[in-house]
DNA sequence: ACGGAAAATGACAGCGTTGTCATACCGAAG
DNA sequence: CTTCGGTATGACAACGCTGTCATTTTCCGT
């Protein structure tokens, strides 16, 4: 019924230490028997089971994706990418949500890691970026990647799969002045994300080397939601001097923007230019389409497991080739500027 | 190090056989030696391994998820809900996205039960009403739960987990009716979901059953998408006598309905009332708030979860409790409505 | 108090793989 | 042609658990 270990080396004819030997890349094994034992594994479309490995071994075939984001369409992106990764390279993945915000998370952490023998770990903000979830995963002595607003790589960007919000918002102010503008509303999104810093000082720097004045009044404070991008463009916009142009955190900011500015009548882009930030389907789903920032979760995903993954095996027997394994993985990203229909020259 | 059986007998003085017997809950085990060995369990915090379980037994610790849907927050909801069913009795969860579509389902649906010791599949749409699919499935002989909209029940109810959408649309209408709308305008979802059927089928029931005749003109066919909601409520609103209430099939196309609206300056509810159907994030963040139908999807995975754990474990030793195990868990949801601030009175 | 059936318990073999260690083999040097 | 040093290969135990079946204990009727 199922191929094991021992259909594969009846029918190459060798021992089965041979074949999992050829299966796990180890030396030893001459050409012409490594390639029998291939064939074997193809004509039989053998597949090692997981249980045996995880049970018998001293390694482990599985990752574990560590998320805490209300964002649907993030956490999907993210972990389809992840189990590209795990399915090229014959690994499991136990996904986890959870709270980095609870009390508890040592405990669910520590927990899940030692119970469960498991390779390495992926997180996502904004648990990838609590120092307290930070403190918790070095403790306990197992291989991780951080996604995380490269600001909160602090000295840790070995573990750390990068994405500079600061340079791709630098890129978006950019375009808005290109088109004109010189007063540019700005949304924050929350307190706690780092991206949110990380997108503001991109913003700043651009004006500053612009030669533009930054105008605190024109930075205001909220968090990543549509309610948040209503009330903030409807104070900017109320105000005596409005800006031509919002720049909102992210998407669903600026489609709250995008509402409130249809209520008070302005045309977009030709009276007022909104633009937002990550590319998520809100983008798509808002009329005029949005100017935003390509955030590419699911290559960013990839690449961490890709990453979690050549640790785990680095670790390993071979030790070898290690340096060059994780050397071709991209490690740091910079989301890129989509122009849709939600810019504009500035109004005269 | 790790604690294993070894150790829990070791601790309560019994056989790591009896052990086995207690945590799986076999009879034949004296209740003072039970709580023995449940004592020492608690005191060292065992957790069989998952790994050694699935090698050495027969029953699989495993089930599928297998999706195949756009929409993000749905499948999230879903995912969350088969994780709670699924850590509450100690199995692990494999995720497996998919496309319905694809030529090549069968095999990878073959692929995956037959090399991953499968316990049960758990099936949403439009995967789950796709009928190559179900075929497949039912050639694999392996247990299962689809999640379907009623109608696609079909003879295979005890395989089912069914939303009722063609009452729940009937309640959204009668409500709509309620406010003494009389001229209901309704925008379709994509002819390929069987959900599509059952809202239209509820909403002319409604009206069939308030005495009002189905004007085939304010039924328009579309998508499950904000572009095809936009697109079908100007139609219906530039016509010659526009209804005074529009019902769309689901929430993003109410979001589009609303925005379409707005643009040609009606008020929302005063001059139009526009309900969604799903109660998705989407309802929350439009202006006002959507009226629309709450579709509990976290627990309706969760009930799906556990029936296929119930149907897998049936099989296995015991064979006692199986009825009353499955009775247990409801099979049959309905949407319920949500009224919000989007549908109001009808207009003089 | 005793036999016998049923209930409770345990010994042991395997599940499919990897790790350890012993053995067989190979080519080069003497 | 033999020996040496390493490389290639295999035998076997072990991983933690469950299934099978033998054994012990319990409890009942007499």
């Amino acid at each position: 019924m199922k191929v094991t270990i021992n259909d594969v080396a009846a029918m190459a004819g060798v021992s089965i230490k041979t074949v999992s030997r050829v299966i796990n890349n180890e030396p030893s094994v001459r050409p012409a028997t490594r390639k029998k034992v291939m064939d074997a594994v193809a004509a039989l479309n053998y597949q090692p089971n997981l249980a045996a490995r995880n049970l018998a071994g001293t390694r482990s075939y599985t990752i574990a994706f560590i998320y805490d984001n209300p964002n649907a369409y993030y956490v999907i992106d993210m972990q389809n990418g992840i189990l590209e990764a795990c399915k090229a390279r014959g690994y499991e993945l136990l996904i986890h949500p959870s709270n980095s915000k609870s009390a508890s998370v040592h405990d669910e952490l520590k927990n899940l890691v030692e119970h469960s023998k498991i390779a390495g770990l992926v997180l996502t903000p904004p648990f990838s970026e609590t120092q307290a979830v930070i403190d918790t995963v070095k403790s306990l002595n197992v291989d991780y990647v951080r996604i995380v607003s490269a600001a909160a790589a602090h000295d840790d960007e070995e573990n750390c799969i990068q994405v500079d919000d600061s340079a791709a918002a630098y890129d978006i102010t950019q375009h808005l002045l290109g088109l004109g503008h010189k007063r540019i509303g700005f949304l924050c999104g929350g307190e706690e994300h780092v991206s949110t810093h990380g997108r503001l000082d991109g913003y700043r720097r651009a004006l500053e080397d612009a030669g533009l004045p930054v105008e605190e009044s024109l930075i205001l404070k909220g968090e990543y939601s549509f309610d948040s991008g209503v009330t903030g463009a409807k104070k900017l916009l109320q105000s005596d001097n409005p800006p031509t142009a919002i720049f909102a955190s992210n998407d669903e900011m600026a489609a709250g923007a995008l509402f409130a500015a249809r209520l008070m009548h302005f045309e977009i882009p030709e009276q007022l230019s909104i633009v937002g930030f990550e590319d998520s389907p809100f983008s798509r789903q808002t009329w005029p389409k949005l100017t935003t920032a390509h955030q590419p979760n699911n290559e960013i995903a990839k690449c961490a497991a890709a990453l979690v993954l050549s640790k785990a095996r680095g670790k390993s027997a071979a030790e070898n080739g290690k340096a060059s394994k994780e050397a071709g993985i991209q490690r740091e990203f910079t989301p890129t500027l989509v122009v849709r229909d939600s810019s504009g020259p500035a109004p005269k």
